[in-house]
DNA sequence: CTAAACCCTATAGTAGCTTTAAGGTCAAGA
DNA sequence: TCTTGACCTTAAAGCTACTATAGGGTTTAG
């Protein structure tokens, strides 16, 4: 099976095994004489596991935790669970932090109801001064997290755009 | 007023500061005889601006179309809302998919319930084969969404680690 | 024999910073 | 006066998890 194939099997582009290759997810594939990568099943098996762990949101260092423990049949899969565990706390403290900004950004969208003269629109006013909104500062934990999952966006919508684009 | 007190007001790093500069948010600082830069108080109140801005989580672009709004005082201010009102339906989005996102890892997580050998670990099976936990596919969109926003959560742990290394 | 479809490596780009390296400026204290 | 240390400067690299691009080589169908 050559990566054209795997990249089909598993739902994801022939670079993003490549890019697995080079971080240590996957083993070196073996070549062919034209130099092509060779897949076996089991190969696969182990792609499609990233994938899965993937599309749950997991990093890859979390996923490398997960992969360790798969290769040692034997040994005791506590860190499994304690991996998913920490994964289901973050997600649940990131939709925390989300919902306080929501909260935050209707109040503000609230101080400006219709189209007017920008000096007179409640929004810019709002975030001229003092705090927006009526919230309290968010943490510096919290709002490390919030600034970075945005970064996000930012890659989302530069896919997106490029996606388009294709 | 220079660059360390400018970002003590604005509760961000001289850095930072620096950055907006070089991304056009802020004009380009006047300079002192020894060349440090110097800030007046109504930069100081933009920098606040773009800062109260990130701290809602807007991405340097929403903010750089909300400070144009704000440099033209007579202009009609419908764009703020619009950014606004865009900005709360990503959040939206976003929440819907973490919280997909985290009963399929509740789910899977129910199926290893005490520490066991790896090879009977029903959590690695399940991310081994077929979907993972009872979960639709997530679409294409979401899942890009979904797994670039996790980048951030790298940038988190990042950020977080070594500052615990200052 | 050639064109299309596939593969290869290496490099750069994405958002929004943060870190590091290698210095220059300036005020206070010995 | 000299030096220590706190502050500032620029430029470049690093972070995640890819994606895209450039510039090639291989294989296979017609």
């Amino acid at each position: 099976m050559r990566i054209g194939e795997a990249a089909l099997a598993a739902g994801c582009q022939t670079e993003t095994i490549r890019y697995y290759e080079r971080a240590g997810l996957l083993p070196k594939a073996g070549r062919t004489d034209g130099n092509y990568r060779q897949y076996s099943a089991s190969d696969i098996e182990r792609l499609v596991f990233i994938r899965h762990a993937r599309s749950l949101d997991m990093t890859l260092d979390e996923i490398r935790a997960l992969l360790d423990v798969r290769d040692a049949p034997e040994n005791n899969c506590s860190t499994v669970n304690a991996v998913i565990d920490e994964h289901i706390d973050h997600i649940t403290e990131r939709i925390q932090v989300l919902e306080v900004l929501r909260r935050q950004l209707q109040d503000l969208r609230g101080r400006c109801q219709q189209a007017q003269a920008a000096k007179d629109c409640g929004i810019l006013h709002q975030l001229g001064h003092s705090e927006p909104a009526s919230a309290p500062k968010p943490t510096q934990r919290a709002r490390t997290r919030v600034r970075n999952e945005r970064t996000a966006r930012h890659v989302a919508l530069a896919s997106r755009a490029s996606r388009k684009s294709r």
